[in-house]
RNA sequence: GGGCUCGUAGUGAAGCUGGCCUAUCACGCCUCCCUGUCACGGAGGAGAUCGCCGGUUCGAAUCCGGUCGGGCCCGCCA
């Protein structure tokens, strides 16, 4: 039966089969190191026997192995533990040489991420790379967790669409039997009229952008998680929602995978279970008052008061996490509901000097919505957007939601300097391929 | 869409105010030595028409023009 590396410790003293790639060789003349790579982790293998090393000849990092040897506790071992008297067996030699680096740590210098990307079936397996996308597939499990207990149904909507979802971002246009369809760049329409099903829904998908930048936190398909939720009071109760979730998987990505965090440079976490909350004017008054320079009169948050707002919530109020409430009305979406004459009932989630989301909540009066739409310049009538006006018709709840990328988060949480680099294989306006 | 940048062995870099470049170093690869390595160490070796095309020049990796392919910032967006 095969065992994995992880489990060695269980098996000291006994023989064991394990299976996995050859990962690295190291010869000593009468004594052979070798690592094989499994699904737990690396183990060391110890060879004496000549006729075994030499099984190895010619043959390169990811040739799949078979090893039957007796598990040995070692101090002077990775892991306390190797395998003595190992008999090889060669299930898949390779003989070509890896394109890249596997052993040690890949160049993720902007210039060279092309060659990285080019590279990426291979450079995957580099232990590095290995860790960003298994703290990632954590992050999205910690989601779902948290999600599930409390109620919400995860949902699948389609991505072929026939209109634009919201307008804003560029839409990816395609041939769909002779008719026009788009690739859907968020799931905003369908996930409100699943409010009308299940109350509080959520989904993990892909969400195609067609938009032409070529920048750092760009790319035309992303990963969104997006959250939608029945029967609120008003856009704070989603914001607890937000809050809760946030706070409760990044203390726990940081409590299980510290390790990996540490030696991937992440910064560390300063976050308190109670975000901060300021208006966007408040924030504007702060700043200008600490920098001197007046922006009381700009709408929106300017990317450098992002930046600073959460370094002073970091210092001051130890919580790198912040809201910012009170978004102008002209930046309001037609789906989102107005506050009052000048502000929208929503706020922006920001992390570590970003916006990571947008938390507001919707118009669900059918006939504000349709007047919304028709400012807005949409035809409630027109295929897209006609079924998302029968929803309100036969009844949606007060409710509201939001979503960000996990893309950006694992990129935020692990400090990466390009959001392409926490994506298995990346798409931007020059990469389809691998 | 606008601006700014970069392109040298499989990988990462140096050289780039022209000649000492027959292009340097590190990793990887090949051969040999090495019984506790873990970024093993040591000796030797192979591997690059310096992205491509053209120009200037006695002479171009180096200067100029074009071209192709990247990257970063802005706009837009998340």
């Amino acid at each position: 039966m095969r065992i994995l590396s992880k489990d060695l410790h269980d098996h000291i003293g006994k023989p064991v089969m394990i299976q996995g790639w050859l990962h690295k060789k190291r010869l000593l003349g009468g004594l052979t190191f070798i690592n094989v790579r499994d699904r737990g982790g690396l183990v060391q293998v110890v060879l004496k026997d000549k006729n075994e090393v030499e099984k190895l000849r010619g043959l390169q990092i990811g040739t799949v192995l078979e090893v039957e040897a007796t598990v040995k506790e070692e101090p002077r071992a990775p892991g306390g533990v190797e395998l003595h008297d190992a008999k090889l067996t060669v299930m898949v030699p390779v003989t070509e040489e890896p394109p890249i680096e596997i052993d040690k740590p890949l160049s993720h210098k902007s210039d060279n991420l092309d060659t990285l990307f080019d590279n990426r079936v291979i450079g995957l397996r580099n232990l590095q790379e290995t860790k960003i996308f298994k703290i990632r597939s954590e992050l999205t499990r910690y989601i779902r967790e948290y999600l599930y207990k409390n109620d919400f149904v995860e949902i699948n909507t389609p991505k072929l669409v026939a209109g634009a979802a919201e307008g804003g971002a560029e839409v990816f246009k395609l041939d769909y039997f002779g008719r026009e369809a788009t690739l859907a760049q968020s799931p905003q329409l369908y996930k409100q009229i699943m409010v009308g099903v299940f109350e509080r829904v959520f989904e993990i998908a892909p969400a195609f952008r067609a938009e032409m930048s070529a920048t750092t936190r760009h790319v035309s398909e992303v990963t969104m998680l997006d959250i939608e939720m029945g029967f609120i009071k008003d856009h704070s109760e989603v914001m607890d929602t937000l809050q809760g979730l946030v706070y409760n998987v990044l203390t726990r990505v940081y409590e299980e995978h510290g390790d990996d965090l540490k030696s991937l440079n992440a910064p560390e976490l300063v976050i308190k279970p109670e975000f901060p909350r300021f208006t966007m004017a408040e924030i504007h008054q702060m700043y200008s008052k600490a920098t001197g320079k007046d922006t009381s009169k700009e709408i929106d948050l300017t990317p450098e008061e992002e930046k600073w707002i959460c370094e002073y919530t970091k210092k001051e109020l130890g919580c790198e996490a912040v809201f910012a409430t009170g978004l102008p009305r002209s930046k309001m979406k037609f789906y989102h509901m107005a506050n009052d004459e000048n502000t929208a009932r929503s706020a922006d989630l920001l992390f570590r000097g970003v916006e990571i989301s947008t938390v507001p909540q919707r118009e669900h009066r059918h006939e504000n919505l349709v007047q919304q739409m028709k400012d807005a310049g949409i035809d409630p009538n027109s295929p897209g957007f006609s079924h998302f006006v029968t929803a309100f018709k036969h009844g949606l709840p007060p409710h509201g939601g939001c979503g960000f990328g996990i893309d950006r988060l694992t990129e935020k949480v692990i400090g990466l300097a390009n959001v392409k680099e926490a994506i298995l294989f990346p798409r931007d306006i020059n990469r389809l391929a691998p």
